[in-house]
DNA sequence: ACCTGATACATAACATGCTTTTATAAGTGC
DNA sequence: GCACTTATAAAAGCATGTTATGTATCAGGT
């Protein structure tokens, strides 16, 4: 019988991920995009380009709001509206260049910032998250 | 041969955490509060009564954000301001029952959406992340 | 070819929350 | 009294979201 399954706790889980967050965003760039803008230019950088209102629904926001996200990420050179050659209506949304060294720096930052944490915590704790690590990922796919 | 050990990718384990933190968001309750509201009620429920700079300097915001914040929360009668009797010109701020309510409430509408979730993960992750979760909570302590 | 309705996006008007900046007031400690 | 600290206040601006509405394009039937 190996271990009666430990339950796993979905409030501890919350409240962990909560403080996780909160102690990692600390330790981002300053001027950082938003939580959306983020999210966005990193699945435009794993998904490849995709129609606005395809990542209005992705990222949970309205069409307005991507219309308007979509504008500032240009606006900025992170992003590049193109039009689809098939549809006149579709408007295709690209991460460039610039936004993937962007995402590239944050990355960078944030494995500093989550490394300094990582130096006060065991060995053996370290393992187990990086072992719980896929499991997280295909938990908030 | 117990495995290399993997080793732990810091941008990985920060975007998977900033994915689940968007996921659990997203099930939040409409008319939400803010991000800084949130973690600022559920630091002064976890260290008891701050002062504003203390808090402003703990949720990394500037100083006339966090007064501007004490006093959305005062109004909406999630926190209180206090005098401190040693030093009169120190205000300290103090979660409320009503904050506290509001923080259970949250947890509990995000606990329900993770829990939907797990429903759709397999046993050894489920498993996996029960085992890393005492680390993760060492981590953001 | 032409209407019709659906689809994709943009725009407008508004609310929040945060930032800077600047000024003010009040308490503390020497 | 003076310098410093702590907090408040107010103005201007930006980012990010909402709802409601407009506009352009497409697809299909007649």
């Amino acid at each position: 019988m190996p271990a009666a399954k430990t339950a796993l706790d979905p409030a501890r889980l919350t409240t962990a991920v909560e403080r996780l967050f909160s102690v990692l965003r600390h330790g981002n760039p300053p001027n950082d995009i938003s939580l959306t803008a983020a999210s966005t230019l990193r699945r435009l950088e794993r998904e490849g380009p995709r129609r606005l209102t395809d990542l209005a629904a992705a990222e949970g926001v309205t069409q307005p709001a991507m219309t308007q996200l979509a504008q500032r990420l240009e606006r900025d050179g992170l992003a590049e509206r193109t039009t689809d050659a098939t549809d006149g209506r579709v408007v295709l949304v690209r991460v460039t260049q610039a936004g993937r060294d962007l995402l590239a720096r944050r990355r960078t930052v944030r494995a500093e910032h989550l490394a300094a944490l990582l130096r006060d915590l065991s060995a053996e704790d370290e393992a187990l998250i990086a072992a719980a690590l896929p499991a997280l990922e295909r938990l908030a796919p």
